[in-house]
DNA sequence: TGCGTCACGGTTGAC
DNA sequence: AGGTCAACCGTGACG
């Protein structure tokens, strides 16, 4: 259940307590920290807190990712996928098979050791739930030419839990599963900064921004980690009505409201914590939502709406922090276009 | 002052 | 269906 109420840290950034920071925050981490900012003005600039960013920064020079890792779950203990897939082709060979006997044929053929040997009820349970019963497994049989792809091919049951394809710096590659999309180049940027000179590109708010489109976390929550989510509950991409491990549906119901969203970039528009009302969501919206990971989004957005109507924005950069950076950015990288949107 | 580390309270999802 | 467990999260404090 999502909390309905962010919470306000020391430096005034909303934040959801257990729950990762929205992606454009954590990518302008990774951008900032790319452009020579310190990790401290990362913190106040954002309003995380360093140990955060120290966190997010750590991570991404290790695994070339900005992505939170996947929340929640268990490593499958005995019941891998090649375990699964075993059973189902004992069930499929003898329907009437027990429990009992599909654990011992695990055994007799050196599938699973004494020690690794799903449990009878495990059996039973992976029968319920993974395979069911005979007559369905007939119907996926025969639909499953026309329609299914094949079974997934086992995969080491410990890619999932691999980060979801990080982009190294070296440009190697974390592969990608089979039958999983790849991150976009944004979730595992490269660390190549924008060729664009334009202030929009340097802040990484352009990225940000075709994120909207293409991010499906509008808050990571369940979508970032839908990355590593469907990865773990054996997505498949052709069988369902997804883009990228999303819900179609929602994919262009978060992408038309982040284009619906005012458009102003609003990284000025920081509210501080003390004028805030305790996360007052005008409906049952989600507080992922005012997360919106857009650069817009996470400033703008339906959603933190202020009691007085003017939009909350958690994790933007006040004004004095934009323009200590703008002139940071021009003593670096010399006179560039300043798109309107910045500022 | 900056930053790495860790305890803490929280969420999540497979089992 | 619901509890357990082990993964993750960001914050805040400490050194």
């Amino acid at each position: 259940m999502e909390p309905a109420f962010g919470e306000v840290n020391q430096l005034g950034g909303v934040f959801v307590n257990g729950r990762p920071l929205p992606n454009a925050i954590r990518l302008r981490i990774v951008e900032l920290a790319q452009l020579g900012i310190r990790p401290c003005d990362i913190s106040r600039q954002l309003r995380v807190s360093h140990g955060c960013v120290s966190k997010i920064l750590a991570r991404y020079n290790e695994t070339g990712s900005i992505l939170p890792g996947a929340i929640g779950g268990s490593k499958p203990r005995v019941t891998t996928p090649t375990v699964v897939k075993h059973i189902r082709t004992y069930k499929q060979r003898d329907p009437g098979i027990f429990a009992w006997e599909i654990r011992d044929r695990l055994l007799a053929d050196g599938v699973c050791d004494k020690f690794n040997l799903p449990s009878v009820s495990s059996i039973s349970r992976i029968l319920r739930n993974k395979i069911g019963n005979l007559s369905q497994q007939n119907n996926y049989e025969s639909n499953k030419a026309v329609h299914h792809p094949p079974p997934q091919p086992s995969l080491p049951y410990n890619h999932i839990y691999s980060y979801p394809s990080p982009i190294p710096a070296a440009g190697a590659k974390v592969p990608t599963p089979p039958g999983v999309p790849a991150i976009p180049g944004h979730m595992a940027m490269h660390r190549i900064w924008p060729s664009s000179h334009s202030v929009t590109d340097i802040l990484g708010i352009r990225s940000i921004t075709e994120q909207q489109i293409s991010d499906s976390s509008s808050y990571p929550s369940a979508k970032v980690e839908d990355w590593s989510t469907f990865n773990r509950s054996n997505f498949h991409p052709s069988t369902s009505p997804v883009v990228n491990g999303m819900d179609k549906a929602q994919l262009e119901q978060e992408a038309k409201h982040a284009q619906t969203l005012n458009g102003l970039p609003t990284v000025n528009s920081f509210v501080s914590a003390p004028s805030m009302a305790p996360y007052h969501p005008p409906t049952q919206v989600s507080p992922y939502m005012a997360y919106s990971a857009t650069t817009s989004g996470y400033v703008t957005g339906h959603t933190w709406q202020h009691p007085s109507g003017s939009a909350l924005s958690p994790h933007s950069c006040d004004i004095p922090a934009s323009l200590r950076f703008k002139s940071m950015l021009t003593a670096r990288e010399g006179s560039h276009p300043v798109t309107a949107s910045v500022l």
